[in-house]
DNA sequence: TTGAAAGCGCTACCAG
DNA sequence: CTGGTAGCGCTTTCAA
């Protein structure tokens, strides 16, 4: 049950040493003060007895922990894969841990995650697609000097750090091209989140913008996952759709649509075009290669680290957005 | 540059609830020896002061951290994710945080990896598709009394805790499988990993078991992307194959092998048959929907932090390893 | 039921 | 160049 093994600490090097335990310590920070054959001595003795110095003391002596926390809410799996792995290569590279908190989709528990993180004293911490924290909850960790950074999705009603998307672009985009293209029967199955309406607002304000009645642009909002895609894709066979240009909230949404449109035996992008979000890693390998916008995930996330480390470095510098721009990469679906 | 803010500690609240740091620390922590009245008290106080206990005092303190530290070796996206959401939440509902560690793939950055874990004294550590981890590194840390557990790879010389897929088994059902349908001209193309190299095997030994001549059972190993099984395909096309039943090692490596495929304006299943292994979340919406060998990644993230936790709690009972059964799933591919 | 003392392992500060 | 003292915030132990 508990452990069974004393560590070495400082004063079994010390000792060992023949030297105090300060001696030891700057011997082994490299810090000046100490001459070179006193640290060479040192360290070989450190090593013999597999120093380990014990970074919770430290911890707590310097209050920093060097340590960064992440809380994911529910996002796809692709999403989710490449921003923590570009998140965490940046903290890595810079010498950073990384603290995971993913929150299922709970809303609620958010505010639990942030606690905890706090608790264990993370130097930082970045909400990734957060979608409960509002003012208060920004400022009451802002009055305890906690560096926050937003990624994806943030709070209009303070200011923040935070790199997002830029959505509204996105939707307007992917519209564009369409349109140019000659389609005018558009359908949009939204991602019900702030992005996703961002994004359906891009899109409304691009054909507004070419003079399409907005009464026209039926949309569905939903959720992000594939099987969500499917039902209301079905939804709209269902009402008699038989052709018609869907644009996505994502790549999921994307996909599940088009496998009710194939599952339903009309053509892709003959009778239905298909335009999608994301631009996750398969993008290119689906039943049909899927049209879609690309948001740079992984150097959201190492940027995002970037901008916390900055934070913490500068806790009184402005607030800074930084917007990634999307882009459109036409595939066959569309 | 320094944290500007002291926070409220112990001693604040109690000396606002005029008692003693000792009877908040028990009245917070729900321990016995505080009066009703005085905890309640002391919570109000608490809270009006948004105390946030110090988790790192505590952690020196009791020495453990309830945290534990992953470090995973490179893998494909999807396994990544999966498997760190399955951990995580099995780690979640336990209370345990998950300090991440992702080593690119340099296998030396994974003792690198294992000691920072182990300076910031997680409770226990791990070790997902480790590959620089042998018999001499498992026995310093079990010296130490760090409780370890493998993930889908693990070392053979020594007995460690671990949960794998039985990947002789894999190999072995979808070598059966084809072979019942009556193909007899197999490629492999392996996963160059120990699992890797033991799918083959599985795949070798059944259809030599079904009387086949081993001569006849060409390999080729490779990485884990989509790029190294299209390069991998392209070969065996630039031989002048025109048909033939390739095995693979990862679902990546199928979905680039079945892109060199088609590219030759091949079809498939009825040129080419393909067949996976991982039956990663969207092997049902590709341009052939792939047959693969289902192993159940996110189980088995759940299942390691279950195992570890175990011998948090136990240190000295025996190894155990868990053997996660793989599945044929048959789609259209072959 | 309450609290004083001691110490987890480390480092900032200052004296020698 | 070296080391003693003090204390980070908490909890274990034991005495009141």
């Amino acid at each position: 049950m508990q452990q069974r093994y004393r560590r070495t600490t400082l004063k079994d090097v010390a000792r060992e040493a023949g030297v105090s335990s300060m001696t030891v310590s700057k011997a082994l920070n490299g810090k000046p003060g100490v001459s070179e054959e006193t640290r060479r001595r040192i360290e070989t003795i450190a090593r013999r007895l597999r120093y380990s110095p014990n970074r919770v003391a430290q911890s707590l002596r310097q209050s920093k922990t060097d340590t960064i926390g992440v809380v994911m809410s529910d996002s796809s799996q692709n999403v989710f894969a490449n921003l923590i792995l570009g998140l965490s290569q940046a903290a890595a590279a810079a010498g950073y841990g990384v603290l995971l908190t993913s929150t299922g989709q709970d809303a609620g528990r958010e505010t639990e995650a942030i606690d905890l993180l706090v608790s264990k004293r993370v130097d930082g911490i970045v909400l990734a697609a957060a979608s409960g924290i509002g003012r208060a909850e920004v400022e009451a960790l802002g009055a305890q000097g906690i560096p926050l950074v937003f990624l994806m999705r943030a709070p209009r009603s303070v200011e923040v750090d935070q790199v997002i998307n830029d959505n509204h672009l996105g939707g307007h985009l992917s519209a564009d091209y369409l349109y140019r293209r000659g389609y005018r029967d558009f359908y949009f199955i939204g991602l019900d989140s702030s992005p996703g309406r961002e994004r359906v607002r891009g899109y409304r304000d691009c054909l507004t913008g070419h003079g399409m009645d907005a009464g026209r642009l039926p949309v569905q909002y939903t959720g992000p996952t594939i099987a969500d895609g499917q039902a209301a894709m079905r939804r709209l066979l269902r009402e008699g759709l038989r052709s018609g240009t869907i644009c996505c909230g994502c790549d999921m949404i994307a996909i599940g649509a088009m496998d009710a449109i194939l599952e339903a035996g009309f053509a892709i992008p003959g009778d239905f075009r298909v335009i999608g979000y994301d631009d996750f890693d398969l993008a290119g390998y689906l039943r049909v290669p899927l049209t879609t916008i690309c948001q740079p995930i992984g150097e959201m996330g190492a940027e995002g680290f970037r901008l916390l480390k900055s934070r913490i470095d500068e806790p009184e510098r402005p607030c800074r957005s930084i917007i990634l721009p999307p882009r459109l990469v036409v595939r066959e679906s569309a």
